[in-house]
DNA sequence: TCTAATGTCTGTAGCAACTATAGGGTCAAA
DNA sequence: TTTGACCCTATAGTTGCTACAGACATTAGA
């Protein structure tokens, strides 16, 4: 494999090249080696590491995450329990995400649905935003 | 109904203060009559702006949402046809995601049971985030 | 060979929607 | 009176990028 420019591995990574520089000065990629003119230059190894980044990312992992994610796959000796423990949490995250996510929409629907049209005056879903404006009793309490 | 400070709103909303003044600052809310001590002084009607935002922003709205399902309410005579395109619009955003984070939730799913343990040389978690690192060629081309 | 179009460099500021801090002033009760 | 809870302004931090501005490097075409 030849010699990447920023350009190239965000053409590879479908990352874009201030998100490589990003990555770069909050240390999730090393500092690389410049060209005569001062080009960053990348080989598989940066490659590699930033495709797991993006992989990552995709997944909906933290930075936080990634840099846990990316410095226990650096001791390849370790035991993958730690691995194993930010993606579990990870999934319970999502699956809370996804909860909240259908109880909105649930929520938002019948929203929408209450409403038949005219002015807003009697429009349902104004009225159904403005539990407290017009005496009702909130039910926000979380 | 008495006079309210904003920590007295925001616990009626379940708003941090700090909230209360950036919703003021942007213009959400509108400047309110100080008391003599300069403190901030609310009454009926911002309770309930109040409540409206609060539970839009619960429903998953966008401060800019909001912004425009407010000028919409605050004239009673225009047709609410404009709120219930934005909360359709709102409707379908959420759909996406949930859309996006059901698909992720089922790949993360995969990618955690194809571990059976041991160290993270042949962690399946970590090969599995990095499609390129180890010579495979990557999925990703959106 | 010159030139124009890309591509890259650094540094800084912006986005959403808050949240937190510093350093002070006000108010009610014991 | 003095303690403690509350309020004030102004500013900076959060997450994960993205978008400039102004300058330098490289490359493709005429």
């Amino acid at each position: 494999m030849a010699v990447l420019t920023i350009g190239d591995l965000g053409k590879a990574t479908n990352t874009k090249v201030e998100t490589v520089r990003y990555y770069e000065r909050i240390g999730l990629l090393p500092k690389p080696v410049r060209s005569s003119g001062n080009y960053r230059t990348y080989g598989a190894a940066e490659l590699g590491r930033l495709s797991f980044i993006r992989r990552a990312r995709d997944l909906g992992f933290s930075l936080d995450q990634v840099r846990a994610l990316l410095s226990l796959s650096d001791d390849r000796t370790c035991d993958c329990a730690g691995v194993d423990r930010i993606a579990n949490e990870h999934l319970r995250e999502v699956d809370r995400k996804l909860a909240d996510l259908t109880a909105l929409r649930r929520e938002l629907k019948a929203v929408i649905e209450s409403c038949d049209g005219g002015t807003v005056a009697e429009c349902r879903i104004i009225e159904a935003l403005a539990p407290s404006a017009d005496g009702r009793k909130s039910s926000r309490m979380a």
